[in-house]
RNA sequence: GGGCGAUUAGCUCAGUUGGUUAGAGCGCCGCUCUGAUAAGGCGGAGGUCCGUGGUUCGAAUCCACGAUCGCCCA
């Protein structure tokens, strides 16, 4: 059903006949008064803008001046993580720095005084690794032949060399830090700090000696820890031998247990096989036990549970060997064992497996470690010995088979862990290593995680399964560049652990005098005395775990401890000449401490923010930071990890070179921190080609600026008076820009600020500019419109500066001419709370105009072709923009009432759902198919309900003669029908664009004059001869009867 | 085995407290505008919103179960 309504405009608008619509006159030529501003280059060149960005700020200490500027100022605490400083950075560390640097310089335009304190992870297993391969070092045995003191200054150098090669990358990202100032893990300081927090831990009874089972790098001679061996990339596919033996019963001739290896190694080192205790095991009929539920195809001659097994001997492989002598071998009980795999019989040797060691606690079996720190067999295993891991397989197969104990034998392929640094495959080997206890920690830890915000809030709670599941904290290590771990045990029984240089000093019997840094080899020469019997002791051997150096800086960069603040006294050790830190003292920690944000990548989790808290929380009771951002990996555009050997990899002073930091910036800004980010050359391209609108932006105000010399005035930022309502908007739209960003920066989300920035340069272009190029064409310029734009661009250039901080800064340069010099000195813009409403009337125009182009569209209409009315309905907003609607849309009139048409009337389902329930549907129904009548002041009556004005949304469906658009309850016809004088007006516009490409193609200038010459059939155009003359800048117009249409220089 | 995410157009991703016809960018095709634009605008093709069930007048959204992928842990 068809409801016709009569057309009854409420409001119409008469625009004036286009053709009388004159554009004023080029004026290039005339009125250039004076080059205001620079010219921009069409496209920016990143690089190298940025490169004359960095200079200027050299050039002019902008940085230090920042800082000088916020002295005094509200605090913003930010703990640098300690970056190894063992390689170049990747373009994974610029996205870190990036986050960094993006809230430092937002806080830093807030007016927060903030430290800028980079630091640098200097020792530990990752930098020897490294040294170790530049100097050609295979074995640990090598590296004590070289000399662990030149070892240690080849460290020290590597360190020094990549710090320096590291702060020129950061740099060059426009990272601004104190970079003389940066803190190294190496210092004495650092270390001194960990020995106190080692003294405290083992003052609580926390600290330990542990005889256990850990995973063992053969090549690095050392055990890991947990949280460093954590992670997929620690482990990959490898192939490993899959034997299947016989153990024989004693005592029970012909039977005999059957086990599953892929270690043969470990078969020498057996002490014991588990079986599952209330599992089903059954003999075969040639007298092999196994589980029956891993053989299901088998037929038994005897069923048993494996507890009826527990308790038997056999005798075991190698018992001919020493190692074995005295062993005997019995079934154990275990729930744990799989009946997934193998037999659901496991071969137990408690000196070369993690559970197994565990199991000989419960059951008292003896330890045997079969091989040493290399992962060699051990004298006592006879023809073994001196064999790795791998090299013994071959040889103990080779004895099971002569022995008739091999039952079968494969390969398998299996996930096996591999050294997190040198990729050498780990083995598992029953060690002394040091430890702290986690148990009395866990809880406090996690009261003060609960009290940390962390971005985004899903990795709170995997740092709270980290805690809860965390076990004790391995901190030794068997090797040479590291803290120095402070224990003196005696025989006497008594751990001495120093907790301070001075209190080396106090106690120390000799080797002072040779202590150049609390280093190895020197440290090991200082001999204390026992504060127990006296005896004289030596220093354990091993270092600490390079976590404890990263987890100790919010007390030793910030002077806890420190009773008067010593210049360069952080800068003690190794890193003398190295770091100018200063040592601050106990009042200065007092302010900066706890930090009020860090940010890491999120595999810190079971690292730094965890050693950070255990030694915070155990030194303090509070968690060191505040709030944390973290976030995922960095991968190519593709989605695929980055690495060399793939060929993807892109390295960062690559990309800084092709790309530019600001590009990269905005990239790493705009990705979502909980999902991994995508890199790569092609998204970098549309980041660019995105900010090249903000740039053109720009570049339109300058050109025009410089003709009719507008000089803006900083004084005059603070825009009042009469604007004109286009100018108001777009003041109106900055403020919700500036106010939208900031919540989003408050939250520390780039995202958001982002999408904000590339909405706001939409509406800014392709609106305020649009709409606003008369006046900047006509003779001097319209004031307040350049005022307006300035405004808007310089006020976005603060926003954007902490991400984007070269680019704007030389815009902001090339802006501002006697405003602060800096846009990273101009402080952040405070504005007043925007008018909504306002910003909600020029969206509905927005979208009224986007309808009516859709109209045209869809009638095929071209938009040169000028059209009679439009009709619009449902938007009562945009009532006071007519004329600007139809200019848009390049129609004569507008009117506002109902489009006479088909009306359709749907239900406002948030409105009329909560009142009408379950009756919506009906409806609903009803109102689909036209079944409702129209009461008086725009109700309806549908399925026996009222429905009010708000509860409907009116559209029309088109109409003859119209084309009509509608979305949102919104609806617009523009009339199509034509008469000769729409036609030839229609004609016009296409003979002036068709000759201003022309121009365009031929290389005319924006000012040349031009002849025209047109052939007869256009002649009934000359009606609007001077029109014409005025829009193509003609002199004259020639008609020639058969001519080409054409132009030549006048 | 437990936990945390994710799954939406060819690709990359948005999608608010549940609300009408699920959007953007890129790519493709067509049209178009252009006196800042190397740009811009409009349209088209392209969707089982992972699946099943439930709650609800109404589910991409909430709940349950399951699938796949990623991560963390065991």
């Amino acid at each position: 059903m068809s409801h016709r309504l009569r057309l009854e405009p409420f409001q119409s608008f008469q625009y004036p006949v286009c053709l009388e619509r004159e554009r004023p006159a080029l004026h290039f030529a005339s009125r250039v008064a004076e080059q205001v501003f620079q010219p921009l280059p069409t496209v920016p060149d990143h690089p190298a803008l940025e490169r004359e960005v960095l200079a200027w700020w050299d050039e002019h200490g902008t940085f230090d001046r920042l800082r000088e500027q916020n002295r005094g100022g509200p605090t913003f605490g930010f703990m640098d993580g300690p970056i190894t400083a063992n390689n170049p950075a990747g373009v994974h560390h610029g996205h870190g720095r990036t986050l960094k640097d993006v809230f430092q310089r937002y806080k830093a335009m807030q007016g927060f005084d903030q430290r800028y304190q980079n630091g640098f992870d200097s020792q530990g297993l990752w930098v020897e690794v490294e040294v170790e391969k530049e100097l050609g070092l295979g074995s640990k045995r090598e590296i004590e032949e070289y000399g662990l003191a030149k070892f240690a200054r080849k460290c020290v150098e590597r360190v020094a060399y990549y710090s320096e090669v590291m702060t020129e990358q950061f740099r060059r990202l426009g990272q601004w830090m104190d970079w003389d100032n940066d803190y190294y893990t190496f210092s004495d300081t650092n270390i001194e700090y960990i020995w106190g927090f080692l003294k405290t831990v083992h003052e609580r009874g926390w600290l330990y000696m542990g005889h256990r089972s850990t995973q063992w790098c053969p090549r690095c001679g050392t055990s890991l820890s947990q949280h460093e061996q954590a992670g997929e990339e620690n482990y990959v596919e490898m192939e490993h031998p899959s034997l299947f033996v016989r153990f024989p019963l004693v005592g029970r001739d012909g039977e005999a247990l059957v086990v599953w290896t892929t270690t043969p190694w470990t078969l020498p080192a057996n002490v014991a096989a588990a079986v599952k205790p209330d599992a089903d095991y059954g003999l075969t009929a040639d007298g092999r036990w196994v589980a029956v539920a891993r053989y299901p195809e088998e037929s038994f001659t005897r069923t048993v549970t494996g507890a009826e097994l527990v308790g038997l001997e056999y005798s075991g492989p190698f018992d001919d060997l020493p190692a074995q002598d005295g062993v005997v071998h019995r079934v154990i009980p275990w729930d744990e064992v799989s009946l997934d795999e193998g037999t659901g019989i496991v071969h137990i040797a408690p000196g070369a497996g993690s559970e197994d060691f565990e199991l000989s606690k419960v059951h008292g079996l003896p330890v045997l470690a079969p091989i040493d720190e290399a992962g060699r067999m051990l004298p006592a295993y006879g023809a073994f010995a001196g064999l790795t891991t791998g090299e013994v397989a071959e040889p103990v197969t080779h004895a099971l088979r002569e022995r008739g104990l091999l039952v079968g034998e494969g390969t398998i392929l299996h996930r096996y862990p591999i050294c997190w640094r040198c990729k050498t495959p780990l083995v598992f080997r029953v060690v002394d290593d040091w430890f702290i206890s986690a148990e009395e920690i866990r809880q406090p830890m996690l009261d003060a995680n609960d009290t940390v915000a962390w971005t985004p809030p899903q990795y709170k709670k995997r740092m709270d399964d980290w805690l809860r599941n965390m076990g004790d904290w391995n901190i030794s290590r068997k090797r040479y560049f590291g803290l120095p771990l402070p224990f003196y045990p005696c025989e006497c029984g008594h751990l001495n652990v120093i907790g301070s240089r001075k209190e080396l000093e106090a106690r120390a019997v000799s080797g002072l005098d040779q202590l150049e840094e609390l280093h190895r080899p020197w440290i090991d020469a200082v001999h204390i005395r026992c504060e127990e019997c006296d005896r004289e002791l030596e220093r354990i051997p091993e270092v600490g775990d390079a976590w404890l150096d990263a987890g100790i800086v919010h007390f030793s960069t910030l002077g806890w401890h420190n009773e008067t603040w010593i210049p360069h006294g952080y800068a003690t050790g190794a890193s003398a000449g190295l770091s100018g830190a200063d040592l601050p003292d106990h009042a200065y920690w007092e302010k900066w401490y706890p930090a009020d944000w860090v940010s890491e990548m999120r595999e810190q989790i079971r690292l730094w923010f965890y050693a950070q808290s255990f030694m915070s929380v155990t030194l303090t009771g509070v968690s060191p930071y505040r709030s944390v951002l973290t976030y995922e990996k960095v991968f190519d555009e593709h989605g695929k990890p980055m690495h060399k050997s793939t060929g993807n990899a892109i390295e960062l002073n690559e990309a800084l070179d092709l790309m530019g930091a600001d590009v990269m910036r905005w990239l790493y800004c705009a990705q979502t921190p909980s999902e991994p980010l995508r890199f790569g050359y092609q998204i970098a391209d549309d980041v660019k080609r995105r900010f090249l609108t903000f740039w053109n932006s720009v570049n339109f105000f300058v050109e025009y600026a410089n003709v009719d010399g507008f000089r803006p005035s900083w004084g005059a930022l603070h825009l009042d008076g009469d604007l004109a309502s286009l100018d108001r908007w777009l003041t109106e739209r900055t403020h919700a820009f500036i106010h939208d960003a900031q919540a989003a920066y408050d939250a520390y989300d780039t995202v958001t600020v982002m999408r904000g920035y590339q909405a706001f340069v939409d509406d800014l272009s392709n609106w305020y500019i649009r709409r606003s190029r008369p006046r900047f064409w006509q003779e001097g310029g319209d004031p307040a419109a350049f005022q307006t734009l300035w405004y808007a661009l310089v006020q976005s250039l603060r926003v954007m500066a902490p991400i984007m901080p070269f680019v704007t800064e030389r815009l902001w340069r090339d802006l501002v001419l006697d405003g602060p010099e800096s846009v990273h000195l101009s402080g952040w813009p405070e504005v007043e709370e925007p008018d909504r409403s306002l910003l909600d009337e020029i969206a509905a125009v927005r979208r009224v105009v986007t309808l009516a182009h859709q109209a045209r569209a869809s009638a095929g209409m071209s938009l040169r072709q000028p059209l009679r009315r439009l009709v619009v309905e449902g938007a009562p907003l945009v009532a006071a923009h007519a004329d600007e609607i139809a200019n848009e849309v390049n129609v004569k009139g507008i009117e506002f009432g109902v489009v006479e048409a088909e009306l359709r009337v749907k239900p406002h389902l948030p409105a009329l759902g909560p009142r009408l329930g379950k009756d919506l549907p009906t409806v609903r129904q009803a109102l689909q198919a036209g079944e409702f009548e129209e009461l008086p002041g725009g109700r309806f009556r549908a399925a026996g309900h009222e429905l009010e004005p708000e509860e409907v949304l009116v559209e029309r469906l088109g109409h003859e003669g119209f084309a009509v658009a509608s979305a949102d309850g919104v609806t617009v016809a523009v009339d199509t029908s034509l008469d000769d004088e729409l036609i030839l007006e229609g004609r016009v516009r296409d003979l002036i664009r068709q000759v201003n490409t022309m121009r365009k193609e031929q290389g005319f200038d924006l000012t040349d004059r031009v002849v025209l010459t047109v052939p007869a059939e256009l002649e009934p155009l000359l009606r609007w001869e001077e029109h014409i003359k005025n829009e193509v800048l003609a002199v004259e117009i020639r008609v020639d009867g058969d001519a080409e249409l054409s132009i030549a220089k006048a």
